[in-house]
DNA sequence: TATAGCATGTAATATGTTACATGATTGA
DNA sequence: TCAATCATGTAACATATTACATGCTATA
């Protein structure tokens, strides 16, 4: 899982409230990771009792005190830890756990290991990949004739064409990844 | 949730048991929807329970019995009202539940109503492009000279550009399937 | 006056994953 | 003999969603 270790790394950013996370993750790390405010508040408690995280609480007038999280030497720790290790997530699906697990460690490469993140871009790269090459040999197999399609074999086909584009799309943001990061690709 | 109904459809195409549906799963569908036999045998049970789905207990020598599933009247009229019926799922995040549901129906579109699946491919074209405006925004705005990055904007920048080329491909699909589905688009 | 924003949370439910359990057959 | 395939399942845990609850302030 990736949601506390997205938290951390926007704590580590800029601390605040589980209010005020729930709306940062609409915007920037919620292209990839979406989270409702309950669960950021379920999931900061844990990180607090991890000792990932520590509380100031703001009192406010007419308004419900504020806590303000920050991270904790623990939580920049855990954090190193997690962005260093390989990819956990699930990756049987295009619209996969692992690159958007992938995506938070980028959003957080300052905080950890750039040269071990590199590797995992590189892994991720490989097995999408592999996935790329099986589909487009199921399309040029299965569907040598697309024009000719209709029916439940052209609803496949569509399904398998979605398949193909994302993984495209995956490959070509996972290169950019590695021309950034640069070194020894 | 589209799980069930990914069921459904694989069943239409061919009757089976919980193992061949996992196994199914591994290349056809869960190109967009994933499922490990743990889950797949629970929700059948789910679905006998509702009536959608029935059972033929095929006895086997040196194996446990084989159970297998076909689709009821009321599982193909579950189905139907599902696919006619809007997008469901939640479309905030770049590896949306939204995306992989549409999927799902459009690989049962044979077993559903074609224009009312049209209507929800223009929805969610439609969405997508305003996601990708806004995205395009804070690249323009945000990143104006994304050469000149590093450290945490260049991170910041490609987590953006992932957002960005996802959504192109997204993009790129919808169109192919409401051009394959014709009709007045 | 009504809606949106600020700010927190509980509870119930749904969904999904991991680990464990069983046991025969087939092919390397 | 070892691993893979066939075939089913339970139990515990992890994660996520939906509904409900409170209550003030600022803006349209």
């Amino acid at each position: 899982m990736a949601l506390p270790h997205a938290i951390l790394v926007s704590l580590l950013e800029q601390a605040g409230s589980g209010y005020e996370l729930a709306r940062r993750f609409d915007r920037s790390i919620g292209y990839f990771w979406a989270a409702t405010h309950q669960q950021i508040y379920k999931t900061l408690r844990t990180m607090e009792d991890d000792g990932w995280v520590h509380v100031d609480v703001v009192v406010q007038q007419g308004r419900p005190d504020k806590k303000v999280y920050g991270v904790t030497d623990g939580g920049r720790a855990e954090l190193r830890r997690w962005i260093a290790q390989p990819l956990t997530g699930k990756g049987s699906a295009v619209t996969d756990a692992r690159t958007r697990e992938l995506a938070v460690k980028i959003r957080g490469a300052t905080y950890g290991d750039v040269d071990a993140l590199r590797d995992q871009v590189v892994a991720l790269r490989s097995e999408r990949a592999r996935q790329l090459d099986t589909y487009l040999g199921f399309e040029k197999r299965q569907f040598p004739d697309p024009s000719a399609l209709d029916g439940p074999g052209l609803h496949q086909y569509l399904v398998l064409r979605g398949g193909i584009l994302a993984e495209e799309g995956s490959l070509r943001w996972l290169d950019e990844v590695l021309t950034a990061l640069g070194g020894t690709a």
